[in-house]
RNA sequence: UCCUCAGUAGCUCAAUGGCAGAGCAUUCGGCUGUUAACCGAAGGGUUGUAGGUUCGAGUCCUACCUGAGGAGCCA
């Protein structure tokens, strides 16, 4: 498309540089390369903001500061349509950013059409809209900055456990049966064999941690389940440890040192990003252990009193797990992540050891994100048992043929262990204070969305 | 699977059963510091689909389609 490709001033050639480190050229002429976020004119000046992927930065341009065609082409110039600017960094106090660049030179690599011009426009706009031209809608500075905290997020997760002696040991995605028969799973035909697409590697991460002590993994997650609400996910990235000779006050020792790890790093390394979605810190910056603690039974008490208080509409009954609303006002009476523990075996997977101290009760623990956030963290110490594991899964009606690897673990060698699995999307959600879980991964997929 | 709500211009939304409207976007014109700029003008419609009630339906009724929020289940 030559005819789309102009530079129309010839200029010494600057430095490439990035808005977001602008600053180190103020004074200089420089080279950005990006797209053009919107344009302002007001009479003879033109006001185009440009990002390039790190930020954003106004630029200026007056008629008799640049070059005829500078002006012109720059006045004439589309939302989105992708560009090569020279321009002089200057510092200026109205700026957001702290910085304007006057424009010197203009290369138009790609002019938008304005008969077919940028769908999304910088008014406000609904989910459906947004979702359907999601491969754009990741452009604006909001989306931008929710996927940059996104990538550090998962960048602090497996940096504490890199740096902790655990092992990365990825299970495989396509397995041959239900790992917990709870879960409805993605049927895929593997050779004319039926398969599933993983709900959890958690079984086969079992095995690798008594091969190599500490493990972890971390990848998709897919579940069938018709869920329609802001905190589910058909696809979603889990990262899961597993720890031999590990019990339960390990475990949560483990998560509550994890966790913290993570958000304070969000608030070390993407402090800006915080500052492009609003986010209020101060909520983030007590995100530290130890973490309260709470029996199941405490936590059933306290949801008993809150619903005599008239705080929660619906009793919450004893034995039962808990609802979104309860676990929504759970969370919301703590400044930090709590740790629900011990809940009643009968509620939970077959793989949870009992209390040794009352074996009603599974040595398990959901983590609860504040502010209403609900479980980010669901995890237990694993039964270690021969004899007891292989009578739960014929309890729980599961086919004991597609477990004998897993019974083996029980055979050669036992030894307590345990592991969690956190929710990559409803931490993002969390720290970004999100009312969707769609808008913390790249394209989500949800029931009724699979495009683009 | 169940409950609730919503589909009108490219987008966000109005319109008592009685002429199909506004803002933004697009095009044209104006403005030397704008911050989702502003001011003036123009173009832009099979009101989700199919039936029904009515002199007359965007509006009322029935079915269906599509989507959203919630429940259950979960991370």
């Amino acid at each position: 498309m030559p005819e789309e490709t102009v530079s129309v001033a010839h200029l010494p050639s600057a430095p490439v540089a990035t808005i977001a480190t602008l600053g180190r050229h103020e004074g200089q002429s420089v080279k950005l390369r990006g797209w053009l976020y919107n344009l302002r004119e007001s009479g003879k000046l033109l006001f185009p903001i440009f990002r390039d992927g790190t930020g954003t930065v106004q630029g200026v341009a007056h008629v008799k500061s640049v070059p005829t065609e500078v002006f012109e082409t720059l006045k004439n110039l589309t939302q989105e349509s992708s560009v090569i600017v020279t321009g002089k960094v200057r510092a200026d106090k109205r700026a957001p950013g702290g910085y304007e660049l006057d424009v010197e030179d203009l290369q138009v690599v790609q002019r938008v059409p304005e008969s077919d011009p940028y769908p999304i426009s910088l008014k406000e706009h609904g989910v459906d809209f947004l979702m359907e031209h999601r491969h754009l809608w990741v452009r604006s500075p909001r989306q931008s900055a929710i996927l940059r905290i996104r990538a550090e997020i998962m960048r602090a997760a497996a940096e504490y456990f890199d740096s902790n002696g655990f092992i990365r040991t990825d299970p495989p995605i396509l397995t041959p049966a239900a790992c917990e028969g709870t879960s409805t799973l993605f049927p895929v035909d593997y050779f004319g064999d039926p398969a599933f697409l993983t709900q959890s590697g958690q079984l086969y991460i079992e095995s690798t941690a008594l091969a190599l002590g500490k493990v972890y993994s971390f990848g998709p997650t897919f579940r069938a389940e018709k869920s329609k609400t802001r905190r589910h996910l058909t696809e979603f990235w889990m990262i899961e440890p597993e720890v031999a000779y590990c019990d339960l006050d390990c475990l949560l020792e483990l998560a509550e040192n994890f966790l913290s790890h993570i958000v304070q790093s969000v608030l070390k390394n993407r402090a800006s990003e915080l500052q492009v979605i609003g986010r209020d810190v101060t909520k983030l910056q007590n995100i530290l252990p130890p973490f309260p603690r709470l029996r199941y039974d405490e936590a059933a008490a306290m949801l008993n009193e809150a619903h005599k208080k008239g705080e929660l509409e619906n009793p919450f009954e004893y034995g039962n797990d808990f609802g979104s609303p309860d676990e929504t006002w759970l969370s919301s009476q703590f400044d930090r992540p709590v740790m629900v523990h011990r809940y009643p075996a009968d509620v939970k997977a077959f793989y949870m050891e009992p209390d040794p101290k009352d074996s009603r009760f599974a040595l398990c623990v959901d983590v609860l994100a504040p502010e209403g956030y609900g479980e980010v963290i669901g995890g237990s110490q694993r039964v270690s048992s021969y004899e007891l594991l292989k009578s739960r899964i014929e309890q729980h009606q599961l086919p004991l043929e597609a477990f004998q690897w897993y019974l083996d673990l029980r055979r050669y060698g036992s030894v307590p262990h345990a592991g969690f699995g956190m929710g990559i999307e409803r931490v993002v959600a969390w720290v970004c204070a999100l009312d969707h879980v769609r808008e913390t991964i790249p394209f989500a997929r949800t029931l009724h969305r699979i495009y683009p």
